[in-house]
DNA sequence: CGAGTGATTGACTTAGATCAATGACCGTGG
DNA sequence: CCACGGTCATTGATCTAAGTCAATCACTCG
């Protein structure tokens, strides 16, 4: 999941690499790198070591749409498994380390070995699972309203501090907003101490409902 | 995919019920009946064999997100099977019937057998980039290039008409307007030439660009 | 040290949400 | 069989929040 909450990766014990069982490439890309491109014919899973990379879709139209960032732990173009084609496109923005999987070695992998099959089921589950609480985001409409629902879905429980993924502006992209938009939403909800800033980091003040 | 378009059904072919594998269950359902709820336990998977059922999530404000409409052929509640609950609302708008598969029995089938499971990620990825698509849709601004983009992307490439799932409003409630908005947008496409309304149907006019 | 980009704030515009009203349709029960 | 209650479809008027354009300051990376 690109949810940024770290747990997520928590599970990736139960993933290919660490039993060994692929041969998997490992690769270091620089900033602006492009990893793949929409379109383009997929031939790789990656899985991203270290780093951060944004994925993102462009209409027909020309219009970009961030569906996120994938950070460590994450994989990319799961989807694209069984599809011939990307369906994003997939740019670093920080410094990254991936793994880079065949897909017909996954594949003979998946037909031979069930647990790997599950694990990789369990991986596109989470996928789909983001991917609503996303499409439930942007649905509201209320700026202040779509920020709460972010900060809330990537707070962990105990810590109420959310580490933001990258730039403000980045945020306001997958937040489907304008960046001046965040920027006053923020400001407001600082004033009105729903929340505290701090650098890379947003803290939730005690909701004074 | 729950994306009307009637194609993706094609290889239901591929899934488990027509191979006689699992013991699944055929229910009726009549309109207004729930088939399951946002965080209840999980415990099936459904198979829509007729009729039509819509998804929903609910957030902590209360506001509702359209996920989109199950129709024919469609699975609903794939990513519940990694998941203890259920992360949205199932209700029927369309007197269906529906194949009930239990979690367990599916798993083991999985665990037995690498063709079940490959073609259920195959499902999982489908509806991954069917929730990609959607997310793209979200992120446009204008109704109107929002309600192009879901034309562009339920109108089948011979075909140039697009079959409504349900009622305009339930239209609107799936591309994140209000209704007022979109019976607009709909008025003023036609009245351009850009669209054609017909009883449930829309039919794309030659791009006059 | 200078260029490029992020962060921030201001002023203005606009598209879509909201509130409101009306006619068409549909199933239902007396 | 028809009157009635409900929901959909449609259109008008108004309001507002977010987009757009624009300017400034801060920071970081060669």
């Amino acid at each position: 999941m690109m949810g940024h909450t770290g747990r997520i990766s928590m599970d990736s014990k139960n993933w290919l690499v660490t039993s060994g069982l692929c041969s998997a490439i490992e690769r270091k890309l620089v900033v602006g790198q492009t990893l793949f491109s929409q379109g383009q014919q997929s031939a790789c899973l990656f899985e991203v070591v270290s780093g951060r990379i944004r994925l993102a879709c462009v209409d027909s139209e020309g219009r970009e749409a961030v569906l996120g960032f994938a950070l460590e732990g994450d994989t990319i173009g799961e989807a694209s498994l069984f599809s011939p084609i990307y369906h994003c496109n997939a740019v670093v923005t920080a410094h990254a380390v991936i793994r880079i999987y065949q897909k017909s070695t996954l594949l003979a992998e998946f037909a031979r070995n069930p647990k790997a099959a599950q694990a990789f089921m369990v991986r596109l589950s989470r996928r789909i699972i983001d991917l609503r609480a996303r499409l439930e985001r942007q649905g509201i409409h209320s700026a202040r309203d779509r920020v709460r629902h972010y900060l809330a879905a990537n707070a962990s429980m105990h810590q109420r501090t959310v580490v933001l993924p990258g730039t403000v502006k980045d945020l306001a992209a997958e937040l489907g907003l304008t960046h001046e938009a965040l920027y006053r939403t923020l400001s407001d909800m600082e004033a009105d101490g729903e929340i505290a800033r701090l650098k890379g980091k947003i803290r939730l003040e005690g909701s004074p409902v």
